[in-house]
DNA sequence: CCGTATCCTAGAAGATACTG
DNA sequence: CAGTATCTTCTAGGATACGG
């Protein structure tokens, strides 16, 4: 029996770690092809980011098309159920870009690129 | 110069990692000292516990008060700033809630201890 | 282009003991 | 009670090479 205290340990889960909420937020603004999600996430290697798909197809948050085509295309999406995930990822969005804001105003050289 | 392409990436930086959110998500009902945090948050060890709640401090995202008694007292409360970070806390909060609730309506063996 | 298989390493986290 | 200091363990993630 897994035991949780609280909600946020099972969100953690799903989509902690370094790349996860990367990956969904990309997906967000439609499928994406492994290349182009490779190019729109810097310094994710592709086993890396072929693994995190798995692990977010295995919880149904992203969906996997094979168009069975040579050479191969593949694309990923989010899922019906990974879409009431949206709140979350934006507010991250969000709330990082204010802190980059913030922390600019004050002096440190950081940049967003992100518009 | 650092670089982020998306303001997500500040946001894992400051509130990812196994612990960091689940700490703010209890000191947002108020603040708490360092025992009682232990206590709310089974698994975590103290080394773990005072180094994450350092790295929130220095991100301005919660406080420390000494009250300078003996035996000790030390207390930990959310910053004004760090209250910005309160729907993000709460989201995840209320999607994880959902998520172990829709896992448990399909056989998965877990519980959730929270109300 | 997409994915797998290895190997490897940095750093997060656990265990334990010890101070004021 | 709060915190520090070590030491060890573990695993997520990185590097690289290869295959359909």
């Amino acid at each position: 029996m897994k035991q949780y205290t609280l909600g946020i340990e099972a969100t953690l889960e799903i989509l902690g770690g370094k790349w996860k909420a990367l990956i969904v937020c990309q997906l967000m603004s439609g499928p994406k092809r492994t290349s182009e999600l490779e190019r729109l996430i810097p310094g994710i290697s592709q086993k890396v980011l072929i693994q995190q798909l798995r692990e977010l197809e295995r919880d149904g948050i992203v969906g996997r098309i094979d168009y069975h085509q040579m050479p191969p295309k593949v694309e990923y999406y989010v899922t019906d159920y990974g879409k009431s995930a949206n709140t979350i990822i934006h507010v991250m969005c969000s709330w990082g870009r204010e802190n980059i804001a913030l922390r600019k105003s004050r002096g440190e050289d950081i940049d967003l690129l992100e518009k």
